[in-house]
DNA sequence: TTTTTCAATTGATAAATGTCAAAAAAATTA
DNA sequence: TAATTTTTTTGACATTTATCAATTGAAAAA
């Protein structure tokens, strides 16, 4: 089923092909070209995304334009915009930053299953207890950390999570390295230069490199 | 029954009375004092935690000793220490600033409950949903304005959401408001200062009073 | 009450980070 | 290709915020 990864953090492994079909019944697949807005923060809608293929920024529109990413989703991920179950309204703006492929769900129909299989509901408890984790140590990260910090964390984090290959050509402007790092792109510019020097990273083109990651883990837990 | 409170955020709203006494089966209420640590970040255990009576901070023990105070609980709220269906380990702290009555329910009966009663998955999930999305947009506040601006945010929370009232006598020291402000002590005594001198506040002892709600709420929003 | 301890406040200074403007480089369009 | 626009980089400077030390005030213990 096409919005089905084999692994064990997708939270549709406990379905049945049949209970999948349900959820996913029309081959409903879109496709968003790069930059191309997936779901809009302060609109409503009733459906969550499950990530087929490509990359996604997940951020906030804060005020003044001033934008936070608060991360990257990609195959197999699922993420709900905020609204589930809560009104439908969406907290959060997600757009492509590669070409994208994924399904739309109707947050309907999640609930439906749950008398069905109850295993379901955990899945989907698991799956939010996880983020809100995760936002308590990015929050933890962003207010605590100087920025070398933030962005030694940046860095790991696209190579652990999204790229994984400590060698990776960028889907994202310096602009929006430094909305995920909380800073200006000035600033960001700035520290990537100094890794540059310290030989911590090396750069080509759009391609970052990590070359000295025990010291950018050093960085980004000291920074 | 002892943590059913009456309001529509209530998680519980959903249960029978038969249901809910299969939760709470042995009247299972425990007492903090002023200080003491109901759960403790990195630790493992099993239980939720309904708010009976009292107050408490849940907040992240970040590097260096320094915490960040996420938010305040009191009467009726449910929290799950971030463990939840997710490996039992607690990723935050939470402790007593008033004397706290508070049931522990065991996680695992949360779950038994969901093939019975469905609505109940969905309340747990619209909870999570709301403590994501409230984490969303705390983040911001944090890292998007300046220190009058997120003192003035803090000053507003515990008047609308915890004390509800404008004048209100502080459970918290100078510190505690700092690490809910992320700021240090000092600047936020700087701040109250410049408040109280432009009339904004007013404090009497361990007491604070907001005069000027207008103009905070302005410097919450543009600060 | 006096002493002791801890929290709150104030001031001087340093460090971190942002702002603005300009230059350089890269990507797009004509 | 050349021209134009956008992004990246650099530098000088301003602002925000933290640090450190000293002082004051208030609560707890003797």
């Amino acid at each position: 089923m096409s919005c089905f990864i084999e692994n064990d953090t997708n939270i549709f492994k406990s379905l049945s092909h049949k209970e999948l079909h349900f959820l996913i019944d029309k081959k409903q697949q879109i496709r968003y070209n790069v930059r191309e807005t997936i779901i809009k923060q302060n609109t409503s809608s009733t459906f969550v995304i499950c990530m087929r293929d490509g990359l996604a920024k997940v951020y906030i529109e804060g005020e003044k334009g001033k934008n936070l990413i608060v991360k990257i989703i990609g195959r197999g991920d699922f993420i709900s915009g905020g609204g589930l179950f809560n009104g439908n309204v969406q907290h959060f703006t997600i757009s492509a930053i590669t070409p994208v492929t994924c399904c739309l769900i109707d947050a309907g129909k999640l609930s439906s299953l749950f008398s069905e299989n109850n295993q379901f509901a955990v899945e989907l408890l698991r799956n939010h207890t996880k983020q809100n984790n995760y936002l308590l140590s990015k929050m933890v990260s962003l207010t605590q950390k100087y920025m070398p910090g933030r962005v030694a964390e940046t860095l790991l984090y696209l190579k652990n999570d999204i790229y994984k290959n400590s060698k990776f050509t960028l889907d994202l402007s310096r602009q929006e390295l430094a909305e995920m790092s909380n800073m200006t792109k000035e600033s960001l510019v700035r520290i990537l230069q100094q890794f540059k020097e310290s030989n911590i990273i090396k750069t080509h083109g759009s391609g970052i490199e990590i070359l000295d990651e025990n010291t950018l883990i050093n960085i980004s837990k000291n920074g």
